[in-house]
DNA sequence: GTTAGCACTCTCACTTGGAGAGTGCTAAAA
DNA sequence: TTTTAGCACTCTCCAAGTGAGAGTGCTAAC
């Protein structure tokens, strides 16, 4: 009786999370029975629900009020009740076409994807930039831009494109730059952080060593921290929800949106974290996220596993569809991965 | 009697404006004599508030309460009775501290504009990158990046970057990409849309015709829609305001926030209007802007004459500050300007 | 022209009193 | 042993009512 639940006790948990979920009100047995044309009566469905709130899955926000799942509610019918949902068929195809359609540019199919879970879960997305695990440089160029700023833009393996603006001490001319460059560039491909280090030590040229400085101080420090722009979409979606409602809450929960800070956190957690090779869903800020009380935040990395790779994700009430949410991150996680190997290979 | 205000009238307008400014209720004639120490009565404000509000330039929210500026109200105040305000001299130098600490990277010049704005004027604020009125290029170049996929990068004059991504029918050498680079930039600097299309109908090599065709492709619909990053900060600041208390209204305005159509409007309409040298303030969507029912817009150009140049602004509920914004988004565009002017003599 | 005094109006916060929804418990039925 | 009908009980929600307080407009005196 302690560890385990009945499978009529797990259908009702099933119910009302369901339930909820569309109605946002508290469950009451008769609307259970009523909805679901359950065979047996509301007395009964009121013996199991006492149950599902010894063992903690449901609550009543006051005394002879209906029921609604606690955190514990929802992961349970995450793990063990929610089975492997995928999206439409026609909704795949959909958003495969919109992908194909974008210009194969990394960018583009980032914005798209946050965009496309945004509307999917009605939520709010979350998308980061690749990440290079152990960056090696392929190629770089150097443009004069305006006086003695010089636009670096390299290439590292896998495909990633970083720029960054130099200013010099003088005014070097384009001819000059594009010298430094070849330079450099005829070192060979895949040049990684030692034999970088070597080249600016050894470099004869002022604006050699200068350019080659940068580059390892970039490199090194996106090898620790997850830089990189985040794509964000559907913030409106989120705070329509009617647990949003009180404009204090709804505060707290954009604050979190624009300081990047936890949003690192949340998303680096997912691209180091090795072993869940699969969607990571986490409950009312499970963990050590305070700040995300009433919210919980699917998420999955894409990506190939020599190259770059990155996370997608949607954050949005507590009380949201996990299923379909799961499995639109999924998709696009999916869908990510395999256009990026497909672009690599061809 | 109808056109003019006494010198009183305005000194009482100017007071209730203030007042709401700070304490977002009501004015009442007693708390303005009470708290500015006035040598009348409050029941002779009473009367001069009584022919403010037959101006229309104040209202009662209903029959015996304070009085609220109207959007009239708001429109004299800016433009007859608040005076030429100037941020404080430790905050500009404070300002001027974090600019010249930037990187002198445009782009951490325009987040940084945001967020300055966004923390002087507790609202919302946006910032365009810059925009060349007849874009001439200069130089480029080509990077392989992953498979079939090239990365154009390409400065133009006035020293704005643009990039793209191509890609090719087949896979191309980085040698190759680089000659075809250098044989479009030995053709000299700044060469304009009828001498690239020239270029591009007497090339021989095919990848060479379609770099140029994108270039002319990308450059054509930049000179008619401003396009390019916009970005923003603050958000949460305005939502904090109590006229977003009412969840409806306050999602109203984020919707407006994350829909570029309108935002893009606001800022194009400044960046493109000529005589108005100085800052510009919409109150309470003046002109044709429903969407800004309840907020106010200020706006100011920045760049040189010659080159370059964007918008920098600031939205807030119209119960703001507007002296101490108008200064905000003067200073910051000014200062805008002055760097860059800087950036290109040096 | 200004001000004291006062009646009047309107909001806001608080209380009160059902109505209704939903529960837990008990005892009977299956 | 399990299920169900019945019922008393609890708690919220809504609507109406009430009084305090703030602020006004008006009038008459200064």
């Amino acid at each position: 009786m302690k560890g385990t639940l009945t499978e009529r006790q797990k259908f009702i948990l099933a119910l009302v999370v369901r339930e909820y979920v569309e109605t946002a009100e508290p469950v009451s047995s008769g609307r259970l029975v009523e909805q679901y044309r359950l065979d047996f009566s509301s007395a009964t469905v009121r013996n199991e629900m006492a149950v599902l709130t010894e063992h903690a899955y449901l609550q009543q926000p006051y005394t002879s009020a209906g029921r609604i799942p606690t955190r514990e509610g929802y992961r349970f019918f995450v793990q063990q009740l929610m089975g492997p949902a995928e999206l439409p068929t026609h909704v795949q195809q959909m958003i495969r076409h919109q992908f194909y359609q974008a210009r194969h540019d990394v960018d583009d199919w980032l914005s798209l994807s946050a965009s496309v879970l945004a509307n999917q879960t009605q939520g709010a997305s979350l998308v980061t930039a690749l990440h290079i695990d152990k960056a090696k440089l392929n190629h770089l160029a150097l443009l004069a831009t305006r006086g003695r700023q010089v636009l670096l833009v390299y290439v590292l393996e896998g495909g990633e494109v970083r720029q960054q603006t130099l200013v010099l001490d003088e005014q070097i001319p384009q001819r000059r730059l594009s010298a430094v460059a070849d330079a450099i560039n005829r070192q060979g491909e895949a040049k990684d952080v030692p034999s970088l280090r070597l080249m600016m030590e050894e470099a004869e040229d002022e604006v050699e060593r200068q350019v080659l400085s940068m580059i390892l101080a970039e490199i090194e420090d996106s090898e620790t921290i997850s830089t990189g722009t985040i794509y964000r979409d559907g913030l409106t979606n989120v705070l329509s929800e009617p647990e949003f409602a009180d404009p204090a809450v709804a505060q707290k929960t954009l604050r979190l949106f624009e300081d990047r800070s936890v949003l690192d956190d949340l998303l680096s957690k997912t691209i180091f974290e090795r072993d869940s090779n699969g969607v990571q869903v986490i409950i009312g800020g499970e963990g050590n996220w305070e700040e995300l009380q009433n919210c919980s935040v699917i998420l999955a990395r894409y990506g190939t596993e020599t190259h770059a790779m990155g996370a997608v994700g949607v954050i949005g009430p507590m009380r949201m569809s996990y299923s379909r949410s799961v499995s639109a991150v999924r998709f696009v996680s999916d869908l990510m991965s395999e256009l990026l190997a497909e672009s690599i290979s061809s």
